[in-house]
DNA sequence: TGTATTTTATTTGTCGACAAAAAATCGACA
DNA sequence: TGTCGATTTTTTGTCGACAAATAAAATACA
């Protein structure tokens, strides 16, 4: 080991800070530590992370890609608002990807995929049983796109993906008012689906994943119908 | 007019250059004026474009976001292949937004959408009269397009522009080998489609859209059957 | 002549600084 | 005291330069 001064600075592997920052950033905006509406200085991350301003703008460069920031030309850049009034695209698109996605994956997949899934699932489980609502929210995106990447269609997992991550943000808003009251029977939908898809039953597959999705959304839809006071906080 | 001396530099607007950039290289791309593999300097840019090669980079990194170009980490860039060998993820992903965005335009489009929809179509029209086939596949996007705006769900017209664009790629090259022979029969298969979107009927809107989505996808597949040769020119 | 190793050159990632644009502050005037 | 306009401050977009990483060239050696 050289550089034992310890007062040096960190020493990051050259091209490692844009993926840091990246990443990071991301996972707070899903986890709604910076929520919607927060400004985003770009002088203030480059302290935080101890690294010039232009690693720190590629970053927003890809957040704003992704949809995940809004940037006004020459004005201030800010975490994207969640679009209450539009939500029925959301769940549209949400419910169509649910479908295709699994559906695709009970005909294309392969027997290693399975073993990714069930894993996840067991993950899944394992959150649902501890009542944590974050790491239930956590592991079932990653079980749905880990089901979807099962599928291997790249234009639909993009999508898919950027779906859960807007997701990830609603559904947060969903459990943290209500209490981390927890609907269990999706533990058993999962298990149906993946049953579905390990029997490469495509119709069965796409039966369950619609109506997995359609119930979800519903949840969501009446949560947020007896709160619209939502819709002013933002 | 100030700034008469035509010495001057052309005193672009801040924040324009990135723009400009973004959107020059994503067309040039896209009509294989850069083809599939195409080296990318950005030294070589920043000088035609006469600036910094920070904006240049911010360009890039966008174009890298849509998958238009593929960046390796601490050496080249390059214009991003067309995959062959997946091809029929493309074509499954194609065919479904299709019918998707087509089918939501009859439900939600508002009547000043028809206009700008049948506007497109006639200069779609005019292409196809004028056996101008980078015309026809310039203005056929835009007319898809279009139309899926009039569906209203920006998660489905993400993806459908996206994959209009790698179809944009792909048609280039199906043309550009043909001899530009142009099918006339889109032209009356759009006609109709226009008329079901306008008639609000979204059940023979999404069976006018599969029907021509499989008929385009039949005719690249058929022709890149006959030219296998394709595949190692890549 | 062919291969391994050092040297050079090219290109990318990062930095600090400056200039333009917008917002925030201050001050004149009613 | 309130409003409009000028001034200052903050923040963004762009620049030129430098250093790390890789590729290319040159050299040494068998």
């Amino acid at each position: 080991m050289t550089n034992t001064d310890a007062s040096f600075p960190p020493e990051r592997k050259r091209g490692s800070g844009v993926k840091v920052v990246y990443e990071l950033l991301r996972d707070e905006i899903l986890d709604l530590v910076l929520p919607p509406g927060s400004p985003i200085d770009e002088l203030q991350l480059a302290e935080r992370f101890k690294m010039s301003r232009t690693p720190i703008r590629e970053a927003l460069v890809r957040l704003a890609g992704e949809g995940l920031i809004d940037t006004l030309p020459n004005r201030s850049t800010m975490v994207a608002n969640i679009d209450f009034l539009n939500m029925h695209t959301f769940f549209d698109a949400l419910v169509l990807m649910y479908r295709v996605t699994t559906k695709l994956a009970a005909q294309y997949h392969r027997p290693e995929d399975i073993v990714i899934i069930r894993a996840h699932q067991a993950r899944f489980a394992a959150a649902a049983e501890a009542q944590d609502a974050l790491a239930m929210i956590a592991t079932n995106a990653a079980l749905h796109s880990a089901i979807a990447d099962a599928g291997r269609n790249p234009y639909f997992t993009g999508l898919f993906n950027r779906l859960l991550d807007e997701g990830r943000r609603i559904l947060r808003l969903y459990y943290q008012s209500y209490g981390d009251r927890l609907p269990k029977q999706f533990v058993d939908e999962h298990e149906d689906m993946i049953a579905a898809i390990a029997a490469r039953d495509a119709e069965a597959a796409d039966r369950l994943a619609k109506a997995h999705a359609e119930q979800i959304v519903k949840q969501i839809q009446t949560f947020f119908s007896r709160n619209e006071r939502i819709d002013i906080a933002l």
